[in-house]
Order: structure tokens, then sequence, then C-alpha cells
DNA sequence: ATGATTGGATAGTTGTACTCTCCAATATTA
DNA sequence: TAATATTGGAGAGTACAACTATCCAATCAT
């Protein structure tokens, strides 16, 4: 397959693969001449796998490189791996930063949730970022919310975990696509549930089941 | 307070908050005289939510004007505004389209969660494309995990419904405000909460409580 | 043999989020 | 009251991201 027939398989114009080429999201294909390359399905999706990161997870070019290249290179630290790749989604919470007690709001949350973390890690940057956020714009989250969120994140996550393969390799790729590709799940889930939940409280003719 | 102290209470350039002025995402002082105009704590607090939204919660202005408009006047029809606020959210779902079934992934898995829906809400767009992209990168999500996260999401979407204000303004502000600041706390404490979950099962020392 | 296609590089386009510069009118200060 | 600083408002300018278009000589398909 040449460069034309995997980007019209893929629905691109061939400049935008040409582009992720460039930019390191595509390994080059296999060159057969100074002037051909070959591409196999293996591209095709990598291709696709880059469109849903760029598109619905929202990934910047650079970010959706910085997780594919941990996906393809995970390390031997398996643990520092995951770390890594979850710093490499959004949203960026501020770096660890300077003072002693650089996440404090995270720090306390944490805690009153029993949670075992590590500073370094890039959620307790995004997490503090985020309680932040809420706090600045006048609806802080009280402990109570946080518990159930905190709850709710616990059984997903020992759902998810349960079903983590064993190899190494395969277990990053899961992680970190899981992690990628479904939160948007997770959050338009939220969404209708919210809908759901007041259309059943509050009466409403509309929605069709 | 005239808008240079507002800048520098809230932090920002003099010329950015001129720029917010310009989008109306802030609304214009009262002006006492030609050249100058007087602002309040009630501008401070906007212009911290603006930050909030264009910032941890990853909006662009313009979906952040969008949100604000929405929440400064909800209309008479709290059901449609608040479907019209969470469309204003990213990720943005491709729009109903055209074909029978604009929506065939997201049907299914509302159908299967026993779920009332509106075809015509944002979030069902959003779950097609999120499903789709999970599918189109190899990872589909299977039934029972989506019935897990159903349920997850059911379980916060009651709790938070629980706390809404009576009052229509106050639940359009406490409904979209707190979908777009505390999305993103779920989903950092979903990501800690994987880590909390593999410390445990893989054992790793690094971390601390 | 001849027109189309390719990889590779460079430049151009579009859109977003600011940021800068001006200006005359006002406010503050000496 | 005179000199200096600041303001609101408008328009232009900047920086970056994500493509998109153009060239080119070397192949490839017919």
């Amino acid at each position: 397959m040449r460069i034309s027939a995997l980007a019209a398989e893929a629905g691109l114009p061939v400049a935008t693969v040409k582009y992720y080429l460039r930019e390191g999201l595509l390994q080059p294909g296999i060159a057969t001449s100074a002037t051909q390359a070959s591409y196999d399905e293996h591209h095709l999706r990598r291709l696709r796998l880059v469109r849903a990161l760029t598109g619905p997870v929202g990934l910047s070019v650079q970010q959706a490189r910085a997780v594919l290249q941990l996906v393809d290179e995970p390390g031997d630290d398996l643990y520092a791996t995951l770390g890594r790749a979850v710093g490499a989604l959004p949203p960026e919470g501020a770096e660890p930063a300077e003072a002693s007690d650089p996440f404090p709001r995270a720090r306390a949350a944490l805690e009153e949730l029993g949670q075992v973390y590590d500073p370094g890690f890039a959620a307790v940057a995004q997490l503090e970022c985020a309680l932040a956020a809420a706090e600045d714009a006048g609806m802080p989250i009280t402990r109570e919310r946080l518990a159930r969120y905190g709850r709710a994140a616990a059984d997903l996550a020992a759902y998810d975990l349960e079903r983590m393969p064993r190899e190494p390799h395969a277990a990053v790729e899961y992680t970190v696509l899981g992690t990628a590709l479904y939160e948007p799940v997770l959050l338009a889930l939220r969404r209708l549930a919210h809908q759901d939940v007041a259309v059943r409280r509050l009466g409403r003719a509309r929605p069709v089941e």
C-alpha cells in the first residue's frame, strides 16, 4: 500500500499523512526505492489511533506523540511509564513547583480518601488544579462530594485493573489508551445520566427511549 | 475599582482583561466618565471563572462565552437550557447529521442502560463519537464495561441532582458549572485511583500516603 | 516513452489567544 | 493650575498550532 492508498483508506488528505510522518506520529513505511515506500494495516491502525487521540480525546499533536512514544517503547519500569503517560494527557496541571506543600488541596483530598499517591504523579497536579479552579469559580467541592466521586473512581479503577493484561507492553497500551479513550465515554455518560435523572425528576415529555 | 486594579487583583495583564471585555466574556464596568469605568467583586469573580473555564476546563474563549451566556440568561425552559449548555462544552461530537440512525452506538448503549435520552442532546453525539473513537483505535468498549461506567455515572448524577438548587437561575449555574468544573476532578480522581489500585496490586515502594 | 505518483523539503494558510500601540479624554499630583 | 499618568476603546501585530499547498527530481505504470 502506498501513501495515497493509505491516506484514502483513512479518509485523510495525503498532505496530512505526510505531516504526521514528519511529526513522528506515524512510523515511516518500508522504503522500496528512493521515491516509494509501502505501508500496511499496522500503519492504518496507527493513523486511526492518531485521529482518535487528536479528535475526540482532544490531544494536541505533541501530546499524542508523547503518548504514542510511551506506548511504543514502554521502558522496563511499568509504574514510571504509566505515570509519565498519564502526565502527557490533558489537562496539564502546573508542575511540582517549589513550596513545601505544592498540592495542599489534592493532598488533603487524597488523605481523606485514604489513598496512596506519588506526589510526582502528574494526576496529583491535575487534581490540585481542578480543585483550585472549582474554588476560584466559587463552587468548591465539599468533602462529601469528594468522597462520593472518589468512591466511584475507585470502583471503576478496580474494574479496569482486573482486566489489565499481564504482559508489560500490552499493559501500558491498555492503560494509556484506556485512560485516553474511555474518559470521554465516562464524561458523556455522566452528562447523559444527569439528563436522565433530571427528566425523571422534573418530568419532561420530549425525550424518547 | 478601575481596570488596572481589577487586572492586578486577578493576576492578569490589563490587555487581557480588555480582550475579554471585547469578546463579551466580562460584562463592562459602570462608566463613571468617558474614559473611566468602575468594576467590583462581581467582575473579579467572573474573571476568575473565565480563567477556570479557559484553563483547567480547557474551553476556548468562544465556548466559554457560550456557556457564560447561558448561565447569565437561562431562558425559561430549564431543560433546553441545560441541554444547550452541555452542548457548548467540549468535546464536540458531530451534529445530528443526516441518516435515519445517526448515533447507532450511542443508541444501543443507552438502550442497554435503560436510559431515557433526547437524540438532540449534544452528549448523545459526544458519546457516539467517543465510542467510535475507541472502536477505531482497536479498543472497543464491552457491554459489561459500559454497564459498569453507566452505573457509576448514574450514581453520581443522582447525587448531584439531589443537591441542585430549586430556583431556575441557580439550577442552571449549578449544573453547567458543576459539569464544567467537576469533570476534571472526576478524571483526576480516576487516574489517581488507577495508580492507587496498581500500587496495591503490583506492590511498589515510592508512593507516600 | 511519457504522463502520473512518490518522498521529501519548504513555504503558505487559517484560526486562536492574546499583546501592543495609539489616541483623546480624564484623573492625579506637584 | 500645570505637568504627568491612566483610562477606555479600537485596530494592528504577534506567536503558535495544525494543517495545506507547491516544488522537485526520482521512479512507476502503461
